[in-house]
DNA sequence: TAGTTGCCTTCGAG
DNA sequence: ACTCGAAGGCAAC
Protein backbone atom coordinates (compact mmCIF):
# COMPACT_ATOMS: atom_id res chain seq x y z
CA UNK A 1 0.00 0.00 0.00
CA UNK A 2 0.83 3.32 -0.62
CA UNK A 3 -0.10 7.25 -0.64
CA UNK A 4 0.99 10.43 -2.19
CA UNK A 5 2.14 12.65 0.02
CA UNK A 6 1.18 16.33 -0.58
CA UNK A 7 3.05 18.98 -0.68
CA UNK A 8 1.60 19.89 2.93
CA UNK A 9 1.94 16.55 3.96
CA UNK A 10 6.11 17.67 4.34
CA UNK A 11 7.53 14.64 5.94
CA UNK A 12 11.13 13.37 7.02
CA UNK A 13 10.20 9.79 7.93
CA UNK A 14 14.15 8.60 8.37
CA UNK A 15 14.37 12.02 11.24
CA UNK A 16 10.86 11.36 12.36
CA UNK A 17 11.61 7.83 13.53
CA UNK A 18 15.58 8.47 14.59
CA UNK A 19 15.47 11.78 16.27
CA UNK A 20 15.29 9.94 20.15
CA UNK A 21 11.36 10.65 20.44
CA UNK A 22 10.61 7.28 19.72
CA UNK A 23 12.68 3.86 20.94
CA UNK A 24 11.01 1.41 19.07
CA UNK A 25 11.45 1.70 15.50
CA UNK A 26 14.80 0.00 13.78
CA UNK A 27 15.30 0.12 10.40
CA UNK A 28 15.72 -2.60 7.73
CA UNK A 29 17.05 -1.90 4.66
CA UNK A 30 14.69 1.00 2.96
CA UNK A 31 12.10 -0.07 5.55
CA UNK A 32 11.40 1.28 8.93
CA UNK A 33 10.04 -1.68 11.13
CA UNK A 34 8.08 -1.28 14.67
CA UNK A 35 5.20 -2.35 16.68
CA UNK A 36 2.78 0.09 17.71
CA UNK A 37 -0.34 -0.36 19.71
CA UNK A 38 0.18 -4.31 19.52
CA UNK A 39 0.38 -4.01 15.59
CA UNK A 40 3.71 -4.64 13.51
CA UNK A 41 3.97 -2.95 10.49
CA UNK A 42 6.62 -1.23 8.11
CA UNK A 43 6.93 1.81 6.27
CA UNK A 44 9.23 3.69 4.34
CA UNK A 45 9.61 6.75 1.99
CA UNK A 46 10.57 7.67 -1.38
CA UNK A 47 11.03 10.85 -2.01
CA UNK A 48 6.76 12.01 -2.04
CA UNK A 49 5.29 8.46 -1.50
CA UNK A 50 4.59 7.24 1.61
CA UNK A 51 4.64 3.00 1.68
CA UNK A 52 3.30 0.89 4.19
CA UNK A 53 2.81 -3.06 5.16
CA UNK A 54 0.89 -4.48 8.02
CA UNK A 55 -1.08 -0.96 9.16
CA UNK A 56 -4.52 0.81 8.08
CA UNK A 57 -3.83 4.11 7.01
CA UNK A 58 -6.08 6.44 9.30
CA UNK A 59 -3.96 5.19 12.19
CA UNK A 60 -0.70 5.68 10.39
CA UNK A 61 -1.55 9.80 9.23
CA UNK A 62 -2.92 9.99 12.95
CA UNK A 63 0.36 8.38 14.43
CA UNK A 64 2.81 10.01 12.39
CA UNK A 65 0.83 13.63 12.99
CA UNK A 66 0.83 13.84 8.85
CA UNK A 67 -2.49 16.04 9.06
CA UNK A 68 -0.22 18.65 11.39
CA UNK A 69 0.31 21.67 9.52
CA UNK A 70 3.79 21.89 9.68
CA UNK A 71 3.67 25.17 7.49
CA UNK A 72 1.74 27.06 9.84
CA UNK A 73 4.21 25.05 12.60
CA UNK A 74 7.12 26.61 11.03
CA UNK A 75 5.52 30.12 10.78
CA UNK A 76 4.79 30.17 14.61
CA UNK A 77 8.04 29.18 15.56
CA UNK A 78 10.43 30.52 13.21
CA UNK A 79 11.64 33.79 15.37
CA UNK A 80 15.10 33.72 14.67
CA UNK A 81 18.25 32.27 12.46
CA UNK A 82 18.84 29.35 14.42
CA UNK A 83 15.66 28.05 14.62
CA UNK A 84 15.40 28.79 11.21
CA UNK A 85 18.30 26.72 10.04
CA UNK A 86 17.10 23.39 12.41
CA UNK A 87 13.86 23.55 10.59
CA UNK A 88 15.81 24.10 7.39
CA UNK A 89 17.65 21.03 7.97
CA UNK A 90 15.14 18.74 8.99
CA UNK A 91 12.21 19.73 7.48
CA UNK A 92 9.78 17.00 7.85
CA UNK A 93 10.49 16.17 10.96
CA UNK A 94 7.01 15.21 12.58
CA UNK A 95 5.89 15.33 16.31
CA UNK A 96 4.53 11.32 16.75
CA UNK A 97 1.38 10.48 18.20
CA UNK A 98 2.57 7.79 20.41
CA UNK A 99 0.76 6.06 22.72
CA UNK A 100 0.46 7.88 26.32
CA UNK A 101 1.23 4.08 28.60
CA UNK A 102 4.38 3.50 26.20
CA UNK A 103 5.70 7.12 26.31
CA UNK A 104 5.26 7.56 29.89
CA UNK A 105 7.19 4.28 30.49
CA UNK A 106 9.65 4.98 28.17
CA UNK A 107 10.60 8.55 29.50
CA UNK A 108 10.25 7.11 33.33
CA UNK A 109 13.48 5.19 32.01
CA UNK A 110 14.69 7.47 29.85
CA UNK A 111 16.64 9.45 32.78
CA UNK A 112 19.86 9.88 32.74
CA UNK A 113 20.46 7.32 29.77
CA UNK A 114 21.34 7.68 26.71
CA UNK A 115 19.37 6.87 23.90
CA UNK A 116 20.98 3.40 23.14
CA UNK A 117 20.69 2.28 26.62
CA UNK A 118 17.04 3.28 26.74
CA UNK A 119 16.07 1.55 23.55
CA UNK A 120 17.88 -1.16 25.50
CA UNK A 121 15.73 -1.35 28.42
CA UNK A 122 12.50 -0.65 26.89
CA UNK A 123 13.28 -4.02 24.19
CA UNK A 124 14.02 -6.15 27.77
CA UNK A 125 11.06 -4.99 29.07
CA UNK A 126 9.33 -6.26 26.21
CA UNK A 127 10.89 -8.99 25.40
CA UNK A 128 10.34 -10.58 28.93
CA UNK A 129 6.47 -9.07 29.83
CA UNK A 130 4.93 -8.42 26.43
CA UNK A 131 3.79 -11.23 23.58
CA UNK A 132 5.39 -11.91 20.65
CA UNK A 133 4.29 -10.71 16.94
CA UNK A 134 5.75 -12.31 14.37
CA UNK A 135 5.94 -10.17 10.80
CA UNK A 136 8.11 -10.47 7.64
CA UNK A 137 10.02 -13.51 8.88
CA UNK A 138 10.80 -11.14 12.00
CA UNK A 139 9.94 -11.16 15.94
CA UNK A 140 8.60 -8.14 17.75
CA UNK A 141 7.12 -7.63 21.19
CA UNK A 142 4.06 -6.15 22.25
CA UNK A 143 4.42 -3.37 24.78
CA UNK A 144 3.99 -4.44 28.21
CA UNK A 145 0.53 -3.77 30.05
CA UNK A 146 0.38 -1.86 33.02
CA UNK A 147 -1.66 -4.87 34.44
CA UNK A 148 1.45 -7.03 33.38
CA UNK A 149 4.36 -5.04 34.62
CA UNK A 150 1.56 -4.24 38.24
CA UNK A 151 1.74 -8.14 38.65
CA UNK A 152 5.90 -8.26 38.08
CA UNK A 153 7.52 -7.50 40.92
CA UNK A 154 9.72 -4.98 41.17
CA UNK A 155 13.33 -7.26 40.74
CA UNK A 156 11.87 -8.53 37.85
CA UNK A 157 11.90 -5.33 36.41
CA UNK A 158 15.14 -4.90 37.62
CA UNK A 159 16.34 -7.49 35.68
CA UNK A 160 15.49 -5.61 32.23
CA UNK A 161 19.17 -3.32 33.51
CA UNK A 162 16.54 -0.83 34.78
CA UNK A 163 18.60 0.33 37.59
CA UNK A 164 16.41 2.17 39.86
CA UNK A 165 13.86 3.28 37.37
CA UNK A 166 12.72 -0.45 38.19
CA UNK A 167 10.47 0.32 41.03
CA UNK A 168 9.22 3.77 39.66
CA UNK A 169 8.04 1.70 36.83
CA UNK A 170 6.50 -0.83 38.91
CA UNK A 171 4.97 1.78 41.20
CA UNK A 172 3.81 3.88 38.38
CA UNK A 173 2.03 0.34 36.68
CA UNK A 174 0.01 -0.18 39.95
CA UNK A 175 -1.05 3.51 39.75
CA UNK A 176 -2.24 3.32 36.69
CA UNK A 177 -3.90 -0.51 36.91
CA UNK A 178 -5.94 0.24 39.66
CA UNK A 179 -7.33 3.20 37.81
CA UNK A 180 -5.49 6.09 39.81
CA UNK A 181 -5.32 7.74 37.00
CA UNK A 182 -6.76 7.33 33.32
CA UNK A 183 -3.88 8.45 30.71
CA UNK A 184 -6.57 8.50 28.06
CA UNK A 185 -8.49 11.29 29.86
CA UNK A 186 -5.52 13.47 30.34
CA UNK A 187 -5.56 13.91 25.87
CA UNK A 188 -8.88 15.69 26.57
CA UNK A 189 -7.94 18.21 29.28
CA UNK A 190 -5.33 21.37 29.54
CA UNK A 191 -1.43 21.08 29.49
CA UNK A 192 -1.24 22.14 32.80
CA UNK A 193 -3.88 19.84 33.86
CA UNK A 194 -1.97 16.63 31.78
CA UNK A 195 1.58 17.32 33.56
CA UNK A 196 0.25 18.55 37.22
CA UNK A 197 -1.45 14.85 36.97
CA UNK A 198 1.65 12.80 35.51
CA UNK A 199 3.39 14.80 38.42
CA UNK A 200 1.75 12.81 40.84
CA UNK A 201 3.46 9.64 39.31
CA UNK A 202 6.92 8.30 40.99
CA UNK A 203 9.78 8.63 38.32
CA UNK A 204 8.00 11.99 37.10
CA UNK A 205 9.16 15.05 37.34
CA UNK A 206 9.55 18.33 35.27
CA UNK A 207 11.28 17.35 32.20
CA UNK A 208 9.05 13.42 31.71
CA UNK A 209 6.07 15.52 32.44
CA UNK A 210 6.89 17.61 29.26
CA UNK A 211 8.18 14.84 27.42
CA UNK A 212 4.64 12.39 27.62
CA UNK A 213 2.57 15.76 26.96
CA UNK A 214 4.31 16.52 23.87
CA UNK A 215 4.89 13.23 22.44
CA UNK A 216 1.32 11.19 23.49
CA UNK A 217 -1.10 14.00 24.37
CA UNK A 218 -0.89 16.24 21.62
CA UNK A 219 0.28 18.99 23.94
CA UNK A 220 2.52 20.91 21.69
CA UNK A 221 2.83 24.19 24.19
CA UNK A 222 5.31 21.45 26.20
CA UNK A 223 8.76 22.46 25.64
CA UNK A 224 10.68 19.47 27.44
CA UNK A 225 14.42 20.93 28.50
CA UNK A 226 17.44 18.25 28.50
CA UNK A 227 20.91 18.54 28.69
CA UNK A 228 20.75 18.89 24.70
CA UNK A 229 18.09 21.83 24.30
CA UNK A 230 19.75 23.32 27.76
CA UNK A 231 23.10 23.64 25.91
CA UNK A 232 21.05 25.00 23.25
CA UNK A 233 19.65 27.52 24.84
CA UNK A 234 22.97 28.73 26.48
CA UNK A 235 24.36 28.82 23.18
CA UNK A 236 21.75 30.47 20.81
CA UNK A 237 19.65 32.53 23.63
CA UNK A 238 21.84 33.33 25.91
CA UNK A 239 20.95 36.91 25.70
CA UNK A 240 17.29 36.26 26.77
CA UNK A 241 18.77 35.35 30.21
CA UNK A 242 20.69 37.41 32.88
CA UNK A 243 24.26 36.57 32.43
CA UNK A 244 24.64 35.18 36.28
CA UNK A 245 22.04 32.46 35.65
CA UNK A 246 23.76 30.95 32.43
CA UNK A 247 27.07 30.90 34.52
CA UNK A 248 25.25 29.01 36.66
CA UNK A 249 23.17 26.66 35.35
CA UNK A 250 26.66 26.16 32.85
CA UNK A 251 28.72 25.04 35.70
CA UNK A 252 26.74 21.99 36.83
CA UNK A 253 25.38 19.22 35.03
CA UNK A 254 21.76 18.83 36.34
CA UNK A 255 18.94 21.82 36.91
CA UNK A 256 16.85 22.47 39.94
CA UNK A 257 12.90 22.35 39.42
CA UNK A 258 13.13 26.19 38.87
CA UNK A 259 16.06 26.49 36.55
CA UNK A 260 14.24 24.04 34.48
CA UNK A 261 11.03 26.29 35.18
CA UNK A 262 12.48 29.23 33.90
CA UNK A 263 13.93 27.77 30.90
CA UNK A 264 10.76 25.81 30.18
CA UNK A 265 8.90 29.05 30.46
CA UNK A 266 11.43 30.96 28.02
CA UNK A 267 10.50 28.37 25.38
CA UNK A 268 7.10 28.38 25.87
CA UNK A 269 6.61 32.63 25.75
CA UNK A 270 9.17 32.42 22.87
CA UNK A 271 8.31 30.21 20.84
CA UNK A 272 4.30 29.70 21.11
CA UNK A 273 1.49 27.21 21.13
CA UNK A 274 3.91 25.11 19.31
CA UNK A 275 7.04 25.64 21.55
CA UNK A 276 7.15 21.47 21.68
CA UNK A 277 8.09 21.66 17.73
CA UNK A 278 11.16 24.15 18.35
CA UNK A 279 12.20 22.03 21.02
CA UNK A 280 12.68 18.85 18.64
CA UNK A 281 14.30 20.52 16.01
CA UNK A 282 16.70 22.41 18.47
CA UNK A 283 17.22 18.73 20.19
CA UNK A 284 17.77 16.72 17.17
CA UNK A 285 19.71 20.00 15.45
CA UNK A 286 22.15 20.15 18.77
CA UNK A 287 22.68 16.63 19.09
CA UNK A 288 23.45 16.13 15.21
CA UNK A 289 26.27 18.99 15.39
CA UNK A 290 28.04 15.85 17.45
C1' DT B 1 44.81 -0.97 30.73
C1' DA B 2 42.17 1.31 33.88
C1' DG B 3 39.75 5.44 35.01
C1' DT B 4 36.52 9.15 33.90
C1' DT B 5 32.70 11.34 31.68
C1' DG B 6 28.18 11.61 30.06
C1' DC B 7 23.71 10.19 29.25
C1' DC B 8 16.33 13.45 26.57
C1' DT B 9 16.80 13.44 35.60
C1' DT B 10 14.32 12.31 39.90
C1' DC B 11 14.13 11.94 44.68
C1' DG B 12 14.96 12.77 49.41
C1' DA B 13 17.76 14.61 53.09
C1' DG B 14 19.45 18.63 55.14
C1' DA C 1 12.81 28.05 48.94
C1' DC C 2 17.37 26.03 47.95
C1' DT C 3 21.60 22.69 47.33
C1' DC C 4 23.61 18.40 47.28
C1' DG C 5 24.52 13.63 46.27
C1' DA C 6 23.00 9.10 45.03
C1' DA C 7 21.02 6.10 41.85
C1' DG C 8 22.35 1.00 36.91
C1' DG C 9 25.24 0.50 33.53
C1' DC C 10 27.44 1.06 29.30
C1' DA C 11 29.89 3.34 25.62
C1' DA C 12 33.07 6.78 24.34
C1' DC C 13 37.00 9.07 25.37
Amino acid sequence: MSIRLDPLQTLDLDSTLCCGQAFRWDKHGEWWYGIVKGKAFKIRQRSNRLEFENVEIGFLKAYLGLDDNLQEVYSQIRKDRHVEQAVERFRGLRILRQDPWECLISYICATYKNIASIKGMLLNLSRKFGDKVTFDGLGFYTFPTAEKLARASASEISDCSLGYRAKYVHETAVTVHEGKLELEYLVKVSYEKAKAELLNLPGVGLKVADCVSLFSLGKFEAFPVDVWVKRALMRHYNLHFPREFIRRISDKRSLTNSEYGRLNVFGREYFGGYAGYAQEYLYHYERMQR
